[in-house]
DNA sequence: CGCACTAGTTATAAAACTAGTGCGGTGCTTTATT
């Protein structure tokens, strides 16, 4: 069979997406490749076809074992069994069970941390391996340096001489992503194939407000007056619950989401979002990655994001089906200040790393020097990976790079929400993206937006009303 | 770091001030012992 009939018969598609052909073609021929394609524009089917036509397994690498469920449940759906996701969730017999018979999947996913666990990774030289894929691979960017060092140790294992290609995928990457990408996948002059990013669909409006009393106003109103399906991003757990409760209040469908709640109840709400049970999710930026909703109408911010890429990825989850969404940024000066903090909690200074160093040496275990050095969980893990590669000197240099790379992003952010020209175009001049074709609903910067689109009609606002008086007679009753 | 909130202060009652405190994201793993 060649491409075109798997991808009929397997996959019930009649043509390629932009794009797409040419990046199964390269892995064919063996070839490293980079693939950037906007969320939803078909990054899955770059690697489960090519896998169809080539011998032995593909091996998935991804960031959350969430997507991994989420992967095997699409492939299954395709009628195909031979899959398999390593991870916490299974118990120690189905592991087990799952290693010994592993040369019967075609499909295996892994996180990064299991593929460096050894016995894994002898288990797996003993296969004869198709290709990889790093799924969201802007991961090593955005969580290697300090955040989850094994997206970092990928390295040592794809440096090998003779290895089957890699494919990267990701949905956005400027220049140091991609740079980053390959020198860490060890990837060999990969071919790199790049859909633009910008989402014509999409308007961005920026707001500036005085506190946070402001935003919780207009997020409510606006909840009232405008249409859904929508997420609110906010920057704390806390402020998470606390939103979704006042809105709540207003008798809308909503539903907090953060890292702090299970593991089952996450994937409740974020079904209940998919499936239009719910209008609104009030998430931290755990809320994103593999949510597969095509109507998102809006995306709205209430704290400023830590990166150019966090935003524009959050942001691209609205409007997939290609109808008018909007983006709003809620902006208050102190928010930098707020941002800066969280961004470099994590980050330690010379003084606390040279202190931890005297300590190790002194013959003290690596917990309790980090405890007494004041380092964060974070961040004593990523000094143990730096000390396993770097002496001293050039640790304290790699976290003070690490440093100088956040801090310019977030100046990025800081020139974002000061910018008075384009908003879209200053945005995607970060990813080296022109603005192509200014279409009416730009940006709040180019003319006043009419998002005539956006209000609700009056049966709408019925509805919520008259949701309002169950609800609080609800309360009442119970 | 800096904001938001609380408790305590002032002084003859209520409200305004001050000092003190708490809080602030992202996820993979998981040993042996309770």
């Amino acid at each position: 069979m060649n491409t075109h009939e798997i991808l009929r018969q397997r996959f019930g598609y009649e043509a390629f997406r932009p794009g797409q052909e040419e990046v199964i073609r390269h892995i064919l021929s063996g070839r490293d490749a980079i693939a950037i394609f906007p969320t939803g524009m078909g990054k899955s089917l770059c690697y489960q076809l090519p896998a169809y036509l080539l011998n032995g397994p593909v091996i998935v690498i991804s960031p959350l074992v969430a997507l991994m469920e989420d992967q095997v449940a699409n492939l299954r759906k395709h009628k195909e069994k031979r899959v398999v996701a390593i991870n916490s969730f299974l118990s120690k017999q189905e592991k087990d069970l799952a290693l010994q018979t592993i040369d019967r999947y075609k499909f295996i996913f892994l996180s990064p941390e299991m593929l460096m666990q050894d016995g894994i990774q002898k288990l797996i030289q003993q296969l004869h391996i198709a290709f990889f894929v790093v799924d969201e691979a802007h991961c090593i960017s955005e969580w290697g340096f300090d955040f989850r060092p094994d997206y970092l140790r990928l390295k040592e294992v794809f440096s090998e001489k003779e290895r089957p290609p890699i494919l990267a995928l990701t949905a956005t990457a400027n220049e140091k992503v991609t740079t980053d990408i390959t020198s860490y996948l060890q990837l060999r002059s990969p071919f790199i194939e790049r859909q633009p990013i910008d989402r014509p669909a999409i308007s961005y409006s920026l707001l500036h407000m005085e506190n946070h009393h402001a935003k919780t106003e207009w997020i409510a109103n606006r909840l009232i007056t405008t249409v859904g399906p929508g997420i609110i991003y906010v920057a704390s757990r806390k402020r998470a619950d606390e939103l979704a409760a006042i809105i709540h209040q207003k008798g809308i469908r909503v539903a907090s989401y953060h890292g702090g709640k299970e593991q089952d109840e996450r994937s409740i709400i974020q079904e209940q979002f998919v499936q239009g049970e719910l209008d609104w999710i009030c998430a931290t930026n755990a809320f994103g990655m593999g949510i597969h909703k095509d109507d998102i109408r809006q995306i709205i911010h209430e704290h400023l994001p830590a990166t150019p890429s966090a935003y524009i990825q959050e942001v691209g989850r609205a409007g997939r089906d290609g109808k008018k969404s909007s983006a709003t940024l809620l902006y208050s000066e102190r928010d930098i200040q707020k941002l800066k903090f969280i961004v470099y909690e994590d980050l330690p200074d010379d003084q606390q790393i040279r202190y931890y160093y005297s300590l190790l040496q002194s013959g003290i275990s690596g917990k309790l020097a980090a405890e007494q050095s004041g380092l964060t969980e974070v961040a004593f893990r990523m000094l143990e990976y730096y000390f396993e590669h770097f002496d001293i000197e050039n640790v304290i240099r790699q976290i003070r790079q690490i440093f100088q790379v956040k801090e310019h992003q977030i100046a990025e952010m800081e020139k974002y929400v000061q910018h008075e020209g384009c908003l879209r175009e200053q945005l995607l001049s970060y990813f080296g993206e022109k603005l192509s074709v200014s279409n009416g609903d730009c940006c709040s910067n180019c003319h006043q937006l009419k998002e005539d689109w956006l209000i609700k009609t009056e049966v709408e606002q019925k509805v919520s009303n008259e949701l309002d008086w169950k609800e609080r007679l609800f309360q009442l009753l119970g």
